[in-house]
DNA sequence: GCCTATAGTGCACAAAAGGATACTGTCATG
DNA sequence: CATGACAGTATCCTTTTGTGCACTATAGGC
């Protein structure tokens, strides 16, 4: 895959902002970090807390999780498969970033979550 | 534009987490939103302020900004135009998140940040 | 014997995001 | 007269992201 997102060192302040959010962008991969905060989860345990999300993708940005260092991954060599996703310790350290994500969605998801009639609405008016 | 990126109500717990992802994904927007912490800017001076945006990226990130209601853009109807940017207080309200974005990122930006030689061969490692 | 569950992979396809470059119109400066 | 600053548009292009479906192999339950 070789992303290389974030190649440049000529970081004015926000340079930092960007590698971080570099790592949690995509629509899922935030959403997995902060599944994992709450303990080691199966794939398929991830897939069934994230309704909405394929296989396909689920699998790609975990493996973009792992080579970013951020969730170890521990294949059991059992006969029904079980692999096992976990934060690594890097993966952990975003805890915060993840916290303060989350607050601010639950504070603030009236105004984005609502059902698409309302969206919609919104939409129009802009 | 219309996205419609979260529609769901589902909302199992990482719903909140994903909201709020959903307005500051993208490679540039928390950027911008990070040196808007700063105070007001013009457009010219934010585009200064992130090397390699270009002025098209600059926009349509701004006008979804601006849709989302996290920035204000104000217009001078002067002859050489002048619009100023400014966070709403929806958007400073996302102050927390991009402080911890920065803090990661400045503690991390060792890892990740390093010119492209190093990247590289960590890629190769992988 | 068939269905389910496990953790994926492979392929085709569509949509969205992002990038490069050129262009707008007006005014001030040189 | 030419140039640059201002805040963008317009157009074209490539890359990335995302969806849907089928398929792998093995074991246990019905």
């Amino acid at each position: 895959m070789a992303k290389v997102r974030h190649s440049r060192f000529d970081c004015s302040p926000g340079c930092s902002v960007e590698v971080a959010i570099g790592l949690i962008d995509g629509k899922w991969k935030s959403v997995i970090l902060f599944h994992l905060l709450g303990g080691t989860l199966r794939f398929n345990e991830i897939r069934r807390q994230i309704p909405g999300v394929t296989q396909r993708m689920l699998t790609n940005q975990l493996r973009e999780l792992e080579q970013d260092g951020l969730v170890d991954r521990k294949v059991y060599a059992q006969v029904p498969p079980k692999v096992e996703y976990s934060l690594s310790p890097l993966g952990r350290s975003m805890e915060p970033v993840l916290l303060a994500l989350k607050t601010w969605g639950d504070a603030n998801i009236g105004l984005y979550g609502k059902p698409d009639a309302l969206r919609q609405a919104d939409v129009k008016a802009a």
